[in-house]
DNA sequence: ACCTGAACACCGTTCAAGT
DNA sequence: ACCTGAACACCGTTCAAGT
């Protein structure tokens, strides 16, 4: 018996979205992102919901199988205000970064896609036409096979993995910001680790955000670098690949890469 | 007023964590853990816990303040299964490789981590043993200032990137993977767009668990060899910083990188 | 076709009371 | 110093009943 993979993208929806009756679906959807934005996911409740859109927390259940769903949905709305340049027309490098700083800023406006990066996939219309820019971007550069899905995928992970940490930070850290007590803090959770320290001691003198913004552009030319690295084909290191990892949940940890 | 930043790693122990009452901290920790990797965040819950320590819901609460600090508690727990070649002894960039498939292979094992990068800052011995570690890697590889923190955030970023949209995958799917399945479901959410049904045509032929192992090689190799060119300082494209960027909330879309 | 309220089975957390 | 149970203020979701 399998379970089956359900979402809001792969399943019929209850009506032929055409009709316009009380609510509408897209009405409930912009409804959720406001409160999801101003309060954060735990925020959101179909209660709240409900409220906000005067009705009974219930009725949203005719226009949405599960809150999970509803979360889909808005989530795709925030893919809906990414901008992709047109991969006919600039060079690849050009998109890569317009959708990286562009996908960084959509999420550090609704902080709340931290949450979902780990829990939803990524399916929804705005999403699917992200991706398949991003896989025409990478193929017109000159990738080819597996390659191009590659590309795209190093480059998404970069911008969730430092712009999710950095949400994290801004909202344990709240918005009034006491560069005080967070430097505090740091020596206090560093102590004893020299090589921390140094960084602890350094971050203070500077705008937070703006640091933040430094380590995704460096990070981000040298993800370029390393993409175009391939494509160029130079050799040198090559070896990341583990032989026993790809599979095996914990491979042993001996082995060596081809080149130290 | 402001708001302050709380975490277990920051206020005192209420025990001088020396003394053997009846139940202790690293008991709790170590049954949340196996709560999640069980039944995942959502099947954690204190009154859960509790049962299986047989206890009542609300005694944990002498012993951790709220549930968001037991989760940096089992969070923590898992940075400290993370593997580490000493700094001084190995490269940099086989110390990047192994702590990066360590990681990996890590999260992985414990899926919930996926739902935590977003939420908590990884500020316990364990993760700041390993910030410690990386940071001394870069450092000895030929970083400097704040190139060294940026080095570091970009392999990680690169690692949590990769492995929570793994995870998010892995739990929609299940653990009963039907291929076909999943084949018809790509191939409907990326009608009309033909990159990425190609895509989806040749996806079906491995096994998925080889494909994102092989992604993240592919990328891995490409993070470090992005940043060995910053080590180097090869000339070259540099261009992926937006002047309009770093701070505010809602760039004009219009700039363009210095080199395009 | 759409909306409602009551009800079910849960939550995290507080707190007075116990030993 | 540690543990308890009752209680508060919430949850997502189901479902029979309404219009």
């Amino acid at each position: 018996m399998s379970r089956h993979f359900t979402s809001v993208w792969t399943r019929e929806p209850r009506r032929p979205a055409g009709a316009a009756p009380g609510r509408s679906r897209e009405e409930i959807v912009r409804a959720a992102v406001e409160l999801l934005d101003a309060e954060g996911l735990d925020g959101l409740s179909m209660r709240k919901l409900g409220a906000k859109l005067m009705s009974g927390a219930t009725s949203l259940y005719w226009y949405v199988a599960t809150k999970d769903e509803l979360l889909e949905l808005a989530y795709d709305e925030v893919w809906g205000e990414i901008k992709v340049p047109d991969p006919d027309e600039a060079h690849w490098r050009e998109v890569a970064s317009v959708l990286a700083h562009s996908l960084r800023q959509a999420m550090l406006r609704h902080p709340w896609t931290a949450d979902l990066i780990g829990r939803l996939p990524a399916l929804g219309p705005h999403a699917i036409e992200v991706s398949d820019r991003m896989r025409r971007t990478f193929r017109l550069a000159g990738f080819s096979g597996w390659d191009i899905d590659f590309a795209g995928a190093t480059l998404t992970a970069f911008i969730f993995g430092m712009t999710t940490p950095e949400i994290a930070w801004n909202t344990s850290m709240g918005d009034d910001f006491d560069p005080d007590e967070a430097r505090a803090m740091l020596r206090r959770v560093a102590a004893q680790h020299p090589d921390l320290l140094e960084a602890a001691d350094t971050a203070h003198y500077e705008d937070p955000r703006l640091v933040r913004a430094m380590a995704f552009d460096f990070g981000l030319v040298s993800v370029l670098d390393g993409l175009e690295r391939r494509l160029t084909g130079h050799q040198g290191h090559q070896a990341a690949r583990r032989p026993d990892d790809p599979i095996a949940p914990d491979p042993r940890p001996a082995g060596r890469p081809d080149r130290p």
